[in-house]
DNA sequence: ACCTACTATATCTGAATTGATATAGTTTGG
DNA sequence: CCAAACTATATCAATTCAGATATAGTAGGT
């Protein structure tokens, strides 16, 4: 989908092979763009055949044989096209809040153990964020946007596990007075 | 991936047939969710050889011939281990935000632009989610979650239109005064 | 009677994505 | 010296997902 231009993005500001890219992808971009190594591939090979990037290989001075990317200036043109577009929905699908949606089909204890882990994990996931290397000033922006993303989540959390501890007759009926 | 698992937390609480359940996906869960009608059919169909929802076909009373699947008891006993389980690492692709992570291909008017645009389009969703129909407990719980993330992002976004309107040189070095 | 829109089920194609595996050279630890 | 780990490229199968299309009945408007 956006993978080759997040790819492009990454070789506009440094020629690399296609191993260092998936690095930079995890390193610098996740969670927020992943990649397999073995989608970057292919890829790159379509980025190749639409004249967006050249390769040569390198010798092997190190290590097995190297492919190394570089932008062309066409692939400079989609980068912009790219990020100039007017923005895509949000629509990032997101499974552990979504098993928080179906929380009522658990008892209250395992309600509250199951909001603790998952906010746990938002706090490591928060940590390992923070705790990473420098990076490119807007990929850093892009990080803490993702960061702020993540705290706000788990103050909602925090609301959430208070509604959660009490049964559910109390707080739905109120509003169901419909009938 | 988690889409059996969805479906089968709408079905706990009412069987549907499978288009009640695209419309009911796309008014109560998205966007932390979301599936194209043809995708649900072949899922419903696994569901069914998985044992875990059954079928029985109404007549066609109004419209054409409905199937009305309803869940199992193994179909219950699979959604509460699922809702149980320890939570999957938040890695929620987000192409809007990736294109912020490469903002420096363009000039800081494009860039103002950009991330304007995208402000726009964010606060235009959390409107659409905040206007939508009532919705059971821990759906409108897990609604409340996302509209808080994207008010958190918005908030971001602001911070990150202050930065990219100035050159990159000038936040760091005090000493370019330029004269 | 005709047209359009809506409800409903279903299939097909292709693209995106993941996970596993193969190959091979280099480096490092015991 | 050997085993393990790392770097690096590459392919395969399976699954997920999106977009388009087909079929058909019903309802409402003209």
């Amino acid at each position: 989908m956006a993978l080759p231009d997040v790819l492009l993005g990454l070789l506009s500001e440094k020629s690399s092979t296609g191993y260092d890219l998936a690095r930079a992808l995890e390193i610098e971009l996740a969670p927020l763009w992943r990649a397999e190594i073995s989608q970057i591939y292919p890829t790159l090979a379509r980025l190749r055949r639409a004249g967006l990037v050249r390769f040569r290989v390198l010798g092997p001075q190190r290590g097995p044989r190297r492919n190394l990317y570089r932008i062309t200036a066409a692939g400079r043109r989609e980068l912009r096209r790219w990020v100039a577009q007017p923005p895509p929905p949000p629509r990032s699908k997101d499974e552990g809040l979504a098993r928080m949606a179906f929380l009522d089909v658990l008892s209250l204890e395992e309600r509250r153990r199951v909001i603790l882990q998952y906010d746990r994990s938002i706090a490591e996931e928060v940590r390992r964020l923070k705790s990473g290397t420098p990076l490119p000033r807007f990929r850093r922006e892009a990080r803490r946007v993702v960061i702020e993303r993540l705290e706000a989540t788990r103050r909602s959390l925090r609301i959430l596990l208070a509604a959660a501890g009490t049964p559910p007759s109390a707080t739905v009926r109120l509003d169901e007075k419909k009938k």
